[in-house]
Order: structure tokens, then sequence, then C-alpha cells
DNA sequence: ACCCGAATGTTTGAGGCACTAACGTTTGCC
DNA sequence: GGCAAACGTTAGTGCCTCAAACATTCGGGT
């Protein structure tokens, strides 16, 4: 959105889910940015954090864990182990499962792109105060935490 | 995003990019199938919003308006005037220009999208009480403002 | 011991939004 | 008159999310 600024903005871009977008779009452009200057984007973070949190685990528990769709699995992975950042391993134990584990190069790309991260967090809350920053992620955890019950969670018999 | 949870989230859940995001997606998701529920999608809402608060204007003009990028206008308009919600009419004091209008059609539908959007409103902010919405809307103004004029308005010599 | 449902990994495809690059036409100004 | 700029258009990229179909494998119940 790289909008040359032409005259007044429309009255739509005052709606709370607009405002969202937008920011959301700034943060998002500024995240990506950050990691594709060490060749990764966002599936490669999640991954690689989640598995240094949780331990190896087969693709579909990661998936879940991350947040990451099934069908998204094999292309993210496949590009982490191309750059070997990640391996993926046959369970022996059950034979439909790849274990997929960290590496060390894969731990030491993981401290690079938190590091990026982290100066993108501060880039992006640059105009806001430590309390209005703290305010905002509250209040967005509360809409977050609202959204995921009413649609994440509903697996009925 | 349809994580059937399993466990704990992973720490990085909680960073404001990320917030910002899930947050974000809600919100598309919401306007988005409100929006697909009448057969358009978020670009025709901003393209017949902008046309009513503006009048009729060339693809350029209002792509600059709406903040959808030109190469994108050309299929927009297409999905408007197939839907007849939309004129486009060759200027006849500039042949490179298309004149783009509002129907009467148009006009309804802007009506319908924008019924369909405020509920999204109330849904979306529905956890939030009056001042923790209002207070939502200044903090996000107030980044979303900053990082446009640190990207959208550098056109230098 | 067997069967059937469930889970797993995979491929293919889609959609929305944003953006880049290239091209031909037309304008307007110098 | 010539040249830079604007306009519309096409084609292609990237990211993130999701759906549908498939073959393999596991596991629980009978």
């Amino acid at each position: 959105m790289e909008n040359p600024s032409e005259e007044t903005p429309p009255r739509w871009e005052g709606l709370p889910s607009r405002l969202l977008g937008r920011t959301a779009d700034h943060a998002r452009r500024l995240v990506g940015e950050a990691f594709s200057s060490v060749g990764a984007r966002g599936y490669h973070y999640r991954l690689l954090a989640t598995l240094e949190e949780f331990g190896p685990a087969s693709q579909a528990a990661l998936g879940r864990r991350s947040g990451i769709h099934l069908s998204d699995m094999v292309a993210a992975i496949n590009e982490l182990t191309e750059r070997e950042l990640v391996e993926r391993a046959p369970d022996p134990s059950d034979r439909r499962r790849n274990i997929i584990s960290l590496t060390a190069s894969g731990r030491r790309q993981l401290r690079r792109l938190e590091k990026r991260l982290a100066e993108c967090q501060d880039q992006l809350l640059a105009p806001l105060s430590p309390e209005e920053r703290q305010r905002l992620v509250e209040l967005l955890s509360r809409l977050s935490d609202h959204h995921d019950r009413r649609t994440g969670t509903l697996i009925e018999p």
C-alpha cells in the first residue's frame, strides 16, 4: 500500500477493522523485510521457535502447535531442510510420521530471527509510551482470545 | 488458522506484531465472510465507498484514493462492472482515461455492505467496553499514521 | 485376527491482498 | 516537435490461509 497520498483519506479508514488491517500490514511488512534479509519468512520463525520450545515433533503436531495448516507444512519444512535448519527423520515407532528436529544452525538462525523480531516490535510501537504499549497488548489479547474461542476449539461429536 | 488447540500456546503468540496479525486476521475473516455473502470483497467496498464520497473518477485517481494498487484496479473494476455496480466510460477530454461512476444498484450494494460492515465492527469489538474501544482505535490510529508517514509519502525529486 | 475409522504426510488448487515489471497509448509542457 | 509523465493493461510474485483428495499406516473394537 504505497499510497502517494492525494487529498483527504476516505471515511472508512477510521473503522476499527480497517485500522487493525492497516497496522497489521505495517507490522507484517516490517517483520517480513527483517526476516527476508536472512532468507526466512514468518512460517520459518514460527516453526523454529515452536521446535525449540516443545522439542522435536511430527509435522502434524508441529503444525497444530504453530498454527500452520497441515497442507503448508510440507513446503515450509522443505524450505527449512534445504537450508539445513531442521532435520526430517522417519519415526521408527510409527511409519506414518516424520520427526522434525532443530539443527545447530537452525538454533543459530532462530537467535538471529528473534533479535530482528525484537527490533521490529520496537519500530512498530515507536510512537507509544511503555504504558500505552502495554494497554494495546492487553486490548489485542482480549480480542484475539475472544475470537479464538469461538472459532478454534469447536470439535463437537 | 483453525487450530484445534492442543497444549499451551507458544511464547511468541504474545508479541505485539503477532497479536496484531492474529486480530487483524479475525477481523478480515469476519468482514470477508460478511462481504462474500453478497458476492463482494474488500476491494469492492473500498471502491464503492470512495466513489460515493469523492464522485466519479479515473481508475488511477480512484486507486490512489482507495489505497488500491493500479495493477489491481483493472480486475476489481471489471468485477464491479460485471455486477453492474459501476460504469466504465471513456473520458472524452482525455483518451487515456476511463471514468468510473457509481450506478444506482452500486449505491444500493454499498448500503448493504456498510450495514454488514457495521455489524462486523460490533462482533469484532464485542469483548471491549465503549471506552476501551475508543482507546484501541486511538492507539491504532497513532501507529497507522506513524508508519504511513514513513512509507507512503516519500516522493523525492 | 480382522476391519474400519482415524491420523499422517503429500499434492493440488484456491482466494485475498499487496506489489513489481513491462508495454503501448495518450497528454502536456518546454 | 519532442520527451517526460500519466494512464490503463497484462502478467507475474509473494505471503498467509484454507479446502479437497489421496495413499499409507496405526489402533481399537469385535
